[in-house]
DNA sequence: CAATTAACACTCTAATAAGAGTGCTTATAA
DNA sequence: TTATAAGCACTCTTATTAGAGTGTTAATTG
């Protein structure tokens, strides 16, 4: 069983997360919270805290989720990709859309 | 060195990343992608996709943001949190913000 | 200015996540 | 209608994360 190397992650994406990072430290300290304090109520290690504000893309989203539902920020997550929002993907009525997508040939549409 | 057993995370927590699992699910299917085909332009595993649809709370951050970025949707996580459109926290401006967070007794204020 | 302590930067290791593999079910499309 | 393969549900193992601990730096505030 050989493991494969993960592909370091697209700078946009590796931005995109230092971002957030740096607007939970903005957000928790508008609120008058310490990195201590945050940890605390949501249940996390302050080093946790600390690693997610730095920018570092380790962190679970669940953990993330724990801080926004303490800065009581939850449903910016909730409706992160919300229909009605995804402007890309209009073509269909979701109720419409299959449940399984195939392609004429598998193996070119990966 | 004693590990602390994780409290189970709130109710509002889990529904949050059961329906961004879902939306995720919708998204992809909108775009006609598979899970496989997702997963592959992803750079990670089937099964992470997978479990991420179904709301399990494991995903890391990095994972969801690199799917967001296949999905053309990155942006919706970098500005998640975004200066501005915080609501809670307007009291301050942000230049004045104070870089650590004293309080007058800490214990109290855990 | 000085004392306090928040935040940072590490290390170490337990806990957890994620990749791979296998078999099964059933939606899809020819 | 039927062949195909998408998606699901597992297991197993490795890779990664996160909690705890220790020491240091420097921002705040009295």
């Amino acid at each position: 069983m050989v493991f494969m190397k993960r592909y370091p992650s697209p700078d946009p994406v590796t931005r995109a997360i230092a971002k957030l990072g740096r607007d939970i430290s903005l957000a928790r300290r508008r609120r008058r919270l310490s990195q201590a304090s945050l940890a605390d109520r949501s249940g996390i290690a302050v080093n946790t805290v600390r690693r997610l504000e730095k920018g570092e893309p380790s962190g679970s989203i669940e953990h993330l989720a724990r801080i926004l539902y303490v800065l009581g920020e939850l449903e910016r997550l909730e409706t992160l990709l919300d229909t009605g929002t995804d402007e890309l993907g209009l073509l269909m009525m979701d109720e419409s859309l299959p449940q399984r997508i195939r392609t004429r040939q598998s193996k070119a549409a990966l």
